[in-house]
DNA sequence: GAGTAATGTTGCAATGTTGACAAACAATAG
DNA sequence: CTATTGTTTGTCAACATTGCAACATTACTC
């Protein structure tokens, strides 16, 4: 794969990432599978969207499907990326508290050394 | 923090990271700190663009800055989301690799049990 | 088989967002 | 004042989001 392909595929799981519902959707998938109708009465989403979601999910390989009879069970297959949120989350979390802390030192100028 | 909000701004963290050029700006900036007209040259682009994108990675704060005379240096703060980057990429290919793996049984359908 | 209900998927249209490029503008060093 | 470095703005095309309607598939009943 050239280097250009590598970046382009990285970046469209974050694009698949990107949106508030998905990433509710993958947490829910992350407990247990779902299917569309169960996903979309618990979201209060209508079922296309959830649908049209799931498929986003699946092409770049972060859910996989298996029908059962009407009904298609998604589940989660890469649930590292759901460890990759939280990280991040805290991350940034400890970037804002030590920019608060300059802003503090800042209106206290004693320097103690 | 309520949860509509917990969930915008986790998907704005990797709709900052859906982007193959902001991908590569993290990772030369997980070498060293790099500054707009370096990181421009370096990967071929306007200035203008590379301005523009490290300012969305420094509003969701993956990214810090500091001035340094005429240069603005950039540094990342958020090392793990690299971490993640690949996760995601290692998962993805081993899902490939199963799907391929089926298809494999179906044209030799022949079962060992 | 025909009819019906439940579940999923796809198409369409309106609206909003993002991306890329060029040009103008701002800040700093000398 | 000039050169260097960064940021912002304007424009236009491309893409994303949402809700609704239409269609497809399966199971069940008669």
């Amino acid at each position: 794969m050239n280097d250009d392909k590598r970046y382009e595929f990285r970046a469209s799981i974050f694009k698949a990432l990107a949106n508030p519902l998905r990433l509710r959707i993958l947490e829910k998938l992350s407990e247990k599978p779902w299917c569309v109708c169960a996903l979309a009465a618990e979201l209060h989403t209508d079922k296309s969207i959830i649908s049209k979601y799931l498929s986003q999910l699946r092409e770049v390989g972060l859910v996989e499907d298996e029908k059962r009879g009407t009904l298609v069970e998604y589940r989660l297959v890469a649930p590292c990326v759901l460890q990759a949120v939280s990280c991040a989350e805290q991350t940034i979390a400890e970037h804002k508290k030590r920019i608060l802390g300059e802003l503090d030192s800042l209106e206290s100028p004693e320097q103690k050394g």
